[in-house]
This record gives structure tokens, sequence and C-alpha cells, in this order.
DNA sequence: TTGTATGCGTTATCAG
DNA sequence: CTGATAACGCATACAA
């Protein structure tokens, strides 16, 4: 079942090399000979080895997606990437080694970068200062981000960008009427770990409730239904003005909404909500939110397209796409009405 | 920066192999070499090639994960797997190939099976009859299923028994006095297709049916909210008979929740729903789904385990682990009511 | 305890 | 147009 190409060629009664450019076509093989290898290989089933091609020519064909963590579950926007991500690289012929970090799997992270079993990487979930970025770049192996550190200038990154979209969300409620509105961002621990979205949707938030001068609130929740529930009950409690909420915790807006029901108050009737987030989770909510669809598709394939540019010619200049979808009016926000 | 072993010898005053044994450790290395040898590994962050061990080795220190093709959306019990599979081979160390099977990247797939880039594979989404289960036997490369085809006594596997699950929910629907009951199946392609999960649904759908002398329907709808929603739509319209769903379509039940409202029927006291799902999707429905709950971590982890075995030992006999997890009561089940 | 030599399967270089 | 041969980096049997 070994068959490798010696074997091939053997067979076809040639020499390695030239059934190696028969398989390549770096070099012109006679119609007669290339027909004959080719027969060959089909009975065989032959198909290179990739361990040997890669040792020779130093590339593997393959690049490494640095996810969060397994355990804790991943959102619907982080699937949306690993999705796209690995759909694009099919489609370049590329392959894609997992490579969960964070937490107990430092190893299989420094397997990935260090081992020489990518050709670059894909890097998720970064925080404004963030080892592996610093790690990736002294390794030299190429990489771009999903997510920027607070120093984005010197790396290739894609993002979202919360800080201008949560700004937008915050005005709109705004024109709405809306005077006292909370923002319910990622879970305290992320945020408190640097987590980049987190600090950047805060800074919008901070900035247009200034703009607007409005009253902002500010609370950190886990990503689950359960702790959206019980944000939003303790948020209706402690600021019973509060007529909206915006937020880019999607994994906790069906608890939200529970919340809100269970207080008796209506969407959009009684309260808004307006939100970032991935367009079929937005879509699929009861009711559908108004949000900020992040381009999940277009965000993967470009950062996968800049990846391969990037592997290409390593010494090219650092390029950056940051997006800012408009907000789709989905009907969970209205004219603010006072609550009680 | 292309350090290698050589380098490290040549640093440490060495021969290669000694650098090679003090790393593996398969044969005594003075503390006083190892040391010296240490500390310019570790000047240098060297670490192996993973293509030359590969290639010297023979195997890969990576498995294969075959999941179906990203277009078209994971369920959360897809997802489930996949997580716990990269964590469980993390843990384990071994590094994860994802493979998009299906469409259009069959390239993808047969680059994974006949590359030698894997150590085995784990394929999920099995269909009851499958080219890729024959293909993969036909490698001889390890792997173990995800779901199981028609035969699966010759492979091994682990999978969720939907047909006495299904069962289960009707004879408890019955139980609490439903006796029209829909049962509510993934898309009709899939189904078509000889997806195993739709074809034993319906087979527990019909006996347990038969068994309680109940009347039964079924109704193939796709993986999403708005399916969901015409789909049960169209069920009421054309049954007003019926009292309660079961349904394995676990993307679809928010849209089944929407039409049963936008039918003025409240759940459980007007209709009731069970079905087989993802813990934690169900648990975050509103209201949470009676369900039973797929132990997709208990698999995912199981199945890694059982390729580790296969791999260690491709002769062994072929393991199967079929789980039935019980129904968790959470109240979208009720007392039947006849409509009206 | 350490060093030397060989081969894993490919591709590139050099001859012809 | 084709063949022989030398690397790629590592692990191991063999020799010392």
């Amino acid at each position: 079942m070994r068959v490798n190409i010696g074997e091939i060629a053997r067979r076809a009664g040639v020499a390695r090399s030239t059934v190696s450019y028969a398989l390549t076509g770096k070099r012109p093989v006679s119609e007669e000979t290339r027909q004959r290898i080719q027969a060959v290989i089909e009975e065989l089933n032959y198909r290179p080895n990739a361990a040997a091609r890669a040792l020779k020519e130093g590339r593997t064909r393959t690049i490494g997606l640095v996810i969060p963590p397994a355990s804790q579950r991943l959102t619907d926007m982080q699937l949306g990437f690993v999705a796209t991500v690995v759909d694009a690289a099919a489609r370049a012929d590329l392959d894609v080694l997992l490579s969960p970090s964070g937490g107990e799997h430092e190893r299989s992270f420094e397997r990935v970068v260090t081992g020489r079993r990518v050709d670059g990487v894909i890097l998720m979930e970064i925080r404004l200062e963030d080892d592996r970025v610093t790690r990736l770049r002294q390794s030299g192996l190429p990489f771009v981000g999903i997510g920027r550190t607070s120093h984005p200038e010197d790396m290739t990154w894609v993002d979202v960008d919360y800080e201008t979209l949560i700004s937008q969300c915050v005005h709109h409620l705004a024109d709405l009427g809306h005077r006292n509105i909370a923002l319910v961002n990622r879970s305290a621990e992320l945020v408190a770990a640097g987590y980049g979205p987190g600090h950047r949707a805060q800074a919008g938030f901070t900035r247009a409730v200034a703009q607007r001068d409005l009253h902002g609130v500010h609370a950190c929740c886990a990503d689950d239904a359960q702790a959206g529930l019980s944000c939003v009950e303790r948020l209706l409690a402690e600021h019973p003005e509060l007529t909206a909420i915006a937020t880019i915790n999607e994994t906790a807006i069906t608890g939200m909404y529970r919340a809100l029901a269970q207080a008796g108050l209506a969407v959009p009737k009684d309260f808004s909500i307006a939100g970032v987030a991935a367009q079929h989770l937005a879509e699929n909510l009861d009711p559908p939110l108004t949000s900020a669809d992040v381009p999940t598709i277009e965000l993967g394939a470009r950062a996968v397209e800049l990846l391969i540019q990037r592997i290409a010619d390593p010494g090219s200049t650092h390029r950056h796409l940051l997006a800012a979808p408009p907000i789709s009016l989905r009907g969970t926000t209205g004219p603010a009405k006072p609550r009680a």
C-alpha cells in the first residue's frame, strides 16, 4: 500500500524525476511517457507524500487557524469565521490545521508556530496586548489577525469596527429619543484580559454617549443566555431609567429578551435593543435583532486572501480591513417610552 | 532563522544523534551534555521540523476531521463535536486537520486520505451508503465515524441512537395523551441522500406510532428558523388534529416556536414539542426544550480515544458506542388538549 | 555514554 | 526530452 514515486517510475520504466515533472509540469515531458506514467499512477492510486514534499519544498500547503479554546463555546460570529476560513482555504487548495490556544493548550499553539507545520497562521480572538502576536512576530511566520492589537500598524489584519458600530447603535437609539442606554459587553474576564472588541465597544459607547449628552451604563455579561437574563434583570432593577440596550454579546441576547419579557417590557414598544451580531443569528432571533451584521464570510475569505499574499511575499507592507457594516433595521428598536 | 538539529549539535559540540536522543529520551544521555544541549535549544528556540519527523517516522501526529461543507451552516450538535474533538486531540498532543467534504471540496478530502497527511480520520455526517467510508476503507487509513452506515459492523463508530430517542419522545407524548403527532425531520435533500439520523428517526417514529396506535405525520424541514416556521405553519393547516411535534431538527426549532405562537398555540398548554438536540441549545431556547440531550462532549472525546486505539492497533476489532441519553423534561410537553 | 552512516519520498541541479 | 544524484531534517541501527 505504501506506493511512492520510485515505484511509479520503476513500473513506468522512467526516472523518478520524470515522474515528478510529469506531475508538476515544471518541465516538458513527452506526451507518450506522460500518459504511461499517468496510467501507472491511476492504477496504483498514487499521491505524493505530503511530508516528503513539505520537507523538500519548505512549505506545507497548510495554514494554521488559532481559535479560542473549545471549552468555552464559540460564538456564532467566531463559528462563521472558522467556517469561511476553512472554505476559502479549501478553495485555494490549502488545508487548515486547527489549534485551540489559551488555557491548557499552549503546546498546540507552540507546535503550530514553531514546528514548521504550516505556511502561515490566522489568529482569532486577539487581545490588545497579545503574547501570541509577539510569538508569531518573532518566529517570522506569516500571519493575519481576525482582530487586532493596540498597535495594529505593524501587522496584517481584518477586524470589525466595534467602536464605530456601537457608536452608531447609540446614535440610532438617541435619534429615537432614548436618553438612558446600557451597553452590554462580553464577560468581565474577557474585558479585563484586554479583549479588543470589548474595549473598543466601550470606547465607542462612551464617545457617543458624550456626544449626545446621554446617560450611559456599562455592564459586562458572560457568554450565555442565563447570564444575559440575570444581567438585564440587574440592569433593570438598578437603573429603572433605562429604555434601551446596545450590545456586542450575541450569545446572551436570548437571555436579555427573556429578562425583558419577564419584566413585562415589550420589544420594541417599551424597550429597544440593538447590537453587533452575525447576520444569521440576528435574523433567527425572535424577534429578529436590529443589528450591524458582521460580514463573517467576507472577512474570513479576505483573511485567507491576505495570508496567501503574505506567504507569497512576507516582506510586503501590512494591509488592514476594518469592516463597519450598516445597521439592519429589524424592528427591535422604536421610539423611547419612559418607564414607570 | 532556519535552525535545524545539526545547528544545535554544532553549537553544543555534540553529534546530531545525541541531540535527537536528548530530545526523545530513547537512549541515556549524560546530564551534563543534556543540559548543554537544552541550553542551546532554548537559546535558538529550536523545535524539530514536523515534516522531517513525519517523513522519517511514518506518522504525522495529526488526525483529520472531515466535516460537512461549511457553506451549509453546521448545527449546534456538529459544532459541539468539532469543538470536543479538537479539544480531546489537543489533550493527546495531536493536531487536527480540518477537511470540508462534499460538494466542491472533494480535493480536500482526497488530499487528507491519500496524501499521508494524517494518521487517522474522524468522519462526521455519515450517510447510510457513504462513498467516503468506502474510500477510507480501501485506503487502509484508520478512521472512526461520528455516525454510521447501514452496515455498521465493520467500522468503528460512535453515534446517537436517534431511532430509540425519537421513539421515546413519541412514547412520552403518548403517555401525556397525545394521539396525533408529527415528526419534523431534517431537510428532504438530506433524507433523500440517505442521511442516517433522518432515516433512523423516521423508523423510530413509525415504530412508536404503530406500537401506541397513534396517527403520525412525517415532514422534512430545511435547517433554519424560516423553514421551521413555514413547515409548522403547513403542518398546522393541513393537519388540524395535531397536538404535538417530535423533532431532530434543532436549527429549525425557534421557527417552530414562532409558528405555534403565531397560530395562538401556547407551549405546552396547547401544544407539546420534544426532540433530540444539543444540551446547550435545548437549555438556551425560550422556552427551554424538553429533549434528549446528546452528549457531544463524551461522544467527541470517545471518538478521539477510539481513533487513537485504532491507529495504535489497526487490526483490532471494531468498537461501537451508541448513545441514548434520557429525555430531560424542560417544560415544553404537557397533557394533550384537543385543538378546535 | 557518544559518534557515524543510512534512508524516509520529493524535487532541483546537473548531465546527457 | 530524459536520467542520475544530491539535498531537505530527522531518527535509528550500528560502531566505538
